[in-house]
DNA sequence: GATTGCCTTCGAGTCACTCGAATCCATTAT
DNA sequence: ATAATGGATTCGAGTGACTCGAAGGCAATC
């Protein structure tokens, strides 16, 4: 089965443009044309293109990740570099995960705050407390 | 208690540069400056540079943010503005985890495929099913 | 009194998109 | 047959958010 770039971009959450800046960038190697010269990607294509994704998001740049892609292209000589790569990228995706869920717990707090504040309506305008501390503390966020 | 620029930077995990961007503009309303001109953090700045940081996270700009913070600014008036804001931030944040999850889960596999491949020498590359396929398959990344 | 270290502002540069124009091709509607 | 529609292409300019580095101020230390 074979997939066109605006299937390719809806399958993986990515924009059209991104994914034909992707391949023109080298990292989809396995990446078909057909007749017309239109984009066809194969499964394994949007392997590469998936892969590729999570790399990014792991704060490789695309020139990092093409040197990636190239040593794969390379075979198992490389090995050794690209272990090394992906266990660096895996510590930080870790790191990344904690950092998720940090700001999902924020922002969880921050709406059950304002939930409070709209539900009753203790903080009242009038309520010189409100507007009459002139300290920092006057604008909490 | 109060901290400069660099200590800002170090406790959030942000650059220095970025945090200097952040104030330069306004998003952190609290900040005041020392008698040589210098940044300083009382906690209230650095929470709302922690609270800037996680919206820019989710994806708002910095025009973005910096309405958010001027909406509490104006107080209670905005707060169903700012209530809808956070709402749609934090689903984003929800789905952000989930990626996150979905990242580390990849790394995983390929750090252990990596790892196998490694230790048992199974990849020979003078085995001809290694280097004779013609195939798109022959570039598994 | 020079070096060190941290701070400042400012302006240029970079990365990864992001957008839009111009064009091409195939299918459908008139 | 021709026109419109929808998706594809390339290319080049524009944007946002840093990122870097220069030039300089101030304070403490060697």
């Amino acid at each position: 089965m074979k997939y066109s770039v605006k299937e390719a971009a809806e399958k993986l959450g990515m924009s059209q443009h991104t994914v034909r800046y992707y391949t023109d960038q080298g990292l989809v190697p396995s990446l078909q044309r057909d007749q017309h010269n239109n984009r066809q990607f194969s499964q394994n294509a949007l392997d590469w293109l998936t892969a590729c994704h999570y790399l990014r998001q792991t704060g490789m740049s695309v020139k990092a990740v093409k040197h990636y892609v190239d040593l794969c292209l390379q075979g198992h000589q490389t090995i050794q570099e690209r272990y090394q790569l992906i266990t660096a990228q895996q510590a930080i995706a870790q790191q990344q995960l904690i950092t998720a869920q940090k700001r999902l717990a924020f922002l969880n707090a921050k709406e059950k705050i304002y939930h409070e504040e709209m539900q009753g309506e203790q903080n009242d305008p009038m309520n010189p407390n409100t507007w009459q501390q002139n300290d920092d503390t006057k604008h909490k966020c």
